[in-house]
DNA sequence: AATGAATGAGGTTTCATTCAT
DNA sequence: CATGAATGAAACCTCATTCAT
């Protein structure tokens, strides 16, 4: 049984590299049942007996280049340290993220095939689980009287959006400049923001 | 010639309108050419004498739906008030703009299919030039000494995006909180960050 | 009225001549009713006002090419010459016609889009003509002790078709060799053919 | 494996048919991927299987219609026969193949609509095999002293041409008269033309 | 006579999904 | 489990022709 559950695993992982192959070398586009299929090295009715449909294929992908990413996050909202050195960290620990798949997310984000896999980002439960730690995060820091008194939720939304922003602005700039400088940035302006008056 | 391309935009504007109303009540995936036809009780082929293809129609919904805000902003940006004042305003009139268009940009943003309309916002012209407004801004508030000294194009891209991931929860929200606090909440957190130490 | 048949047939030149200049320039592919229109300066409904419809005008332009071509070859016919100097003046003329007009022949014949508008040169009452007129020639060469006693029609298809054959290799070669040598090649290989023996 | 491309060939086989009868039965302007599809008996999509688009399909029905008939000319290059019996020996077979597909061939050369199919039969590979075999066979001649110095390649395309004549003028005829009777006038006329004076 | 906006039938091609082997 | 041939709905786009002005 678990051996059947580790072969299905590893059949996916296959076939998702298969897109990523795809989706990297050739656009979006090209990721058709039959082009995965070849790329994978398997028949096309193959992949429709491990996901259900396209959709499903293409969802997993993106989790599967997502999820990592989160668990990193997890891990800073469950640590112990102040809430300002986690607004630190988690900005550099995102930028760096999406700087180490530089290649891949350059063409998931970008490529204008692409966007319609995605469903929007701001109502998937990803950006609500980041925003909810940050949120966590925030009024923590409130309650610790190392933050002022704010509506914690907006300003987490908004301390998501603004390293997506700079993620953004990272990945579209051929040479961007040091990771920390950046992290640097919005941390800074996050804290100062924050901070009680008189402090 | 004036009443031919008067013709011509009144035409258009039909069109434009039977897509915005295919996309409301049924999804992107229901804005076929034959549809769009149908809906504006024209013939298929006649919509060939407005747009070269489905691409620069589509593209004509985007611009003709975002066109006004960046106008709306531009005003803001040639204003003659100082740099703090400006960013309350700008914040105040972007959420109001989407707010007064609720029903369409819901569906616009959100529905799966829609999005690939959208070329990725992040080099667009349009997230360019508020980016551009917005930095001059910034700088002009450093200058007068009303900031403090930051890398202005950075800030000014977290504040475009700070301002858009409000408007997104607000579209997300049923019954969000009035505009003003929320326009107020982004205003006043970019400009405590932004205030020179001591002042 | 001459002068009504003289204008009908101006503007006939006018949307004939933006025929050819559209296959010379881009290819049959793009000789549609619009393109023609728009190359004529004319609106095209006004095309209708002198064609029935497509067909018809592409015959025009068809006979309008070629027909000079038979003028010509018709005078030779009834010239009062013996037959076997007839056939060495087809030749010459014939090729020295397309010669003339190569730009217009060279795309007319090759170019694949092109082909459909000739119907078959073989069932073409030009074709057959020309044919004609070639087979009265050699009747009257053997009538008059010129040539053996040969069965004229058939002799005079491949007379016919033999320049053709010379003609499109000419048109296809670059830089082909003087028009007086392949057009005394024709004549003299077929003089010679149908020569009385022991002549 | 064999297997497969055994199927593979009678798959498209079929679908040859399937463009053989329409062309026959409507004309060329009936033969759409729909109605191939009908004719067959199989999906439109399936078409696609084996042919990438509609010019591959059209072309495949070309070239299984003549490359037998070039194979069988081949035959003639290649036996050891004197070059004035292998002149005989091309006519009477070229004429025999056409006469043998009378009904297709009567369709594929002159529905107006068909001419399309054929790219210029003067610059096909296959024209210009006939020619080259053709040629070869003619300097045979001249080296083994049965033909005159003449220039070879030129006479070839006439030979080749007033084959095509005669087939052409067969084709048109309701009851032609004896294939033999034709065949012998061809190239009795080219090997009288081609005999070295006082032989 | 001239215009040119409107028509809409018709064409080619794609591709997610199924199912018999 | 795996295969891959077959399907067929559905999409986009063209363009000859008409007709009200």
């Amino acid at each position: 049984m678990a051996a059947r559950q580790l072969y299905q695993s590893f059949k996916r992982q296959g076939i998702q590299q298969a897109v990523i192959q795809l989706m990297c070398r050739e656009g979006l586009a090209s990721v058709t049942m039959d082009r995965v299929a070849q790329e994978a090295g398997i028949a096309k009715g193959t992949i429709y007996l491990h996901y259900r449909d396209k959709q499903e294929l293409l969802d997993d992908v993106k989790n599967s280049s997502l999820d990592p990413m989160v668990a990193k996050m997890d891990e800073i909202f469950r640590s112990d340290v102040p809430a300002d050195r986690k607004l630190q960290t988690y900005s550099l620990r995102y930028l760096t993220y999406f700087d180490e798949r530089r290649d891949l997310f350059r063409i998931l984000m970008y490529e204008r095939e692409v966007t319609r896999v995605w469903s929007s980002r701001y109502q998937s439960d990803r950006y609500r689980h980041l925003v909810d730690g940050t949120t966590r995060m925030i009024r923590d820091g409130i309650k610790r009287g190392v933050f002022r008194d704010v509506e914690a939720r907006s300003v987490a939304a908004m301390f998501v959006e603004s390293n997506m922003a700079i993620m953004n602005q990272r990945l579209l700039t051929e040479s961007p400049r040091p990771v920390e400088d950046d992290a640097g940035l919005i941390s800074e302006l996050f804290i100062r923001g924050l901070k009680k008056r008189g402090r």
